[in-house]
DNA sequence: CTATGGCACGGATT
DNA sequence: AATCCGTGCCATAG
């Protein structure tokens, strides 16, 4: 396809133009639909040359298409047997899904995105626990919430504001952490940390040195800077990372993202977040061979283009503003073009992703092929950075409601730590890394002893002789 | 003596 | 060029 040409954006170039592109593209890639926003909503209100107009009709399909993206039901649908994937561009619904991760056993079916918002789908759950005095408040505090689920209000102004005592908002905010995103309502991270801690700690036995990493260690868990953790809890390193894992798998210091993982950071500001998913899988039909469905989401709705009416306006641009103008059109022109070419890399990338790692998106975590980015560049005969740039800091959320890194589709071992934790959950009697080392290599996976105490830690296993059977 | 964790090296990946 | 990952070797704990 004629596009290629495009993507292929390690061609050296001599003309301004086009270096500017390459950068402006390559900076579109990296980021995610927050930034994406803040960017967007940025220059739009900066220059009067573009405009954002309602989401175009495809003309021969009557689709709706989104993204600055060719229809994506004419550019796609000759691919629809079940192994391509259809992939499209959406614009970002307010969808709020309250899937608190955790529990592994979420199927397709049971997952349809929720329309409601925090608020309202909280309120819902404990409406009927409240008192009439405690309804607004509550409903107050709720509207009060920012986008992670944590409150940031001081609880003496909500307090005052209500004439009520401090412990009344105390009370009414622990009815509240125990509601599905569990902890929302908390006042920072560590809060939140602590409620849901405190909250699994009442149906399972947790290591207090949990508790204690979380409420004196904060700071650097935070930071990750686990070794000064270690020291200034007076514990191995290992057991912080051991820690550590508990943490990633069980709690979540904003109740209402669905997913914290530990990433490396981007910027000096701290690990990256993941917000909403900028893409979502999920499966059109139920068959034992669905279709997966590709959705790209775009942060805001409605397309942006060059707006006509200032195009033709140039001309007569009166003559002491006409250098702005001109600079504004060009600078909309590239934008418009560089986002085209921003979203079709992720489509083409995520269309090939969701190829390759079908089995994995749907059958688990088991089935996951290893992939690298350098093997998938050359397929999409676009350069490797180009694939870096794309995948990190974005995240997809999976049909079964699940929101990974996309990162995680190109790891190269989580097959086998999967098998070694299936190894581990049926075995009889503790199996040491040497046996478990074995067993790996008679099922076909070569892999030394060394190597699966590294797995363990990894999904903060126990040692052999730490660990009981059940 | 056996099972694991720590450190560090070299090759692969980004 | 920087980082990640699998491994081997050695020290230590049990």
């Amino acid at each position: 396809m004629s596009q290629q040409t495009h993507l292929t954006y390690h061609k050296p170039s001599h003309r301004p133009l086009a270096t500017a592109h390459l950068a402006q593209t390559m900076s579109l890639l990296e980021m995610n639909n927050q930034e994406l926003l803040e960017k967007l909503e940025g220059e739009l209100a900066n220059n009067p040359a573009l405009e954002l107009i309602e989401d175009q009709h495809c003309p021969t399909c009557n689709r709706k298409i989104y993204g600055n993206l060719p229809c994506p039901q004419c550019s796609f649908s000759s691919s629809s047997n079940f192994d391509s994937p259809i992939v499209y561009v959406s614009s970002q619904h307010e969808t709020y899904t309250p899937k608190y991760r955790g529990s592994d056993a979420i199927t397709p079916e049971d997952f349809s995105p929720t329309i409601e918002d925090l608020p309202t789908y909280v309120l819902g759950q404990i409406g009927s626990e409240l008192t009439p005095e405690e309804r607004p408040i509550t409903a107050y505090i709720l509207t009060h919430l920012d986008e992670d689920g944590l409150l940031r209000t001081p609880k003496v102004e909500i307090a005052l504001y209500h004439h009520i005592s401090i412990s009344m908002v105390d009370k009414i905010l622990s009815k509240l952490h125990r509601c599905d995103p569990i902890g929302v309502g908390a006042q920072n991270p560590q809060e939140a940390l602590l409620v849901q801690l405190k909250i699994l700690n009442e149906s399972q036995e947790i290591d207090p040195l949990v508790f204690k990493a979380i409420s004196e260690g904060f700071t650097e868990l935070s930071k990750h800077h686990y070794k000064s953790l270690a020291k200034s809890l007076n514990i191995s390193i290992k057991k912080v990372k051991v820690i550590l894992k508990f943490i990633n798998n069980n709690l979540n210091p904003y109740p209402a993202r669905t997913y914290w993982g530990d990433v490396r950071h981007r910027t000096e500001s701290g690990p990256v977040r993941y917000h909403n998913p900028d893409v979502y899988i999920s499966c059109y039909g139920n068959g034992e061979e669905p279709q997966l469905l590709v959705e790209i989401i775009w942060p805001i709705s409605g397309t942006l283009r060059v707006n006509p009416a200032f195009q033709k306006a140039l001309g007569q641009a009166p003559p002491e503003k006409n250098d702005q103008w001109n600079s504004d059109y060009q600078k909309a022109n590239l934008l418009v073009k560089c986002l085209g070419q921003r979203n079709h890399t992720i489509v083409q990338l995520m269309l090939k992703l969701a190829k390759k790692q079908r089995k994995f998106i749907l059958k688990g975590d088991k089935h996951s092929k290893p992939l690298t980015r350098a093997k998938l560049s050359e397929e999409l005969e676009v350069h490797e950075s180009t694939i870096s740039r794309a995948v990190a800091g974005k995240s997809v959320q999976l049909p079964n409601g699940k929101i990974i890194p996309i990162s995680k589709f190109f790891d190269r071992s989580l097959h086998i730590r999967t098998v070694m934790k299936e190894i581990i959950e049926n075995e009889t009697t503790p199996l040491s890394d040497t046996r478990i080392a074995e067993i790996l290599i008679e099922e076909g996976y070569n892999i030394a002893r060394r190597t699966v105490a590294k797995y363990r830690s990894m999904e903060g296993i126990l040692p052999a002789h730490l660990r009981k059977n059940s």
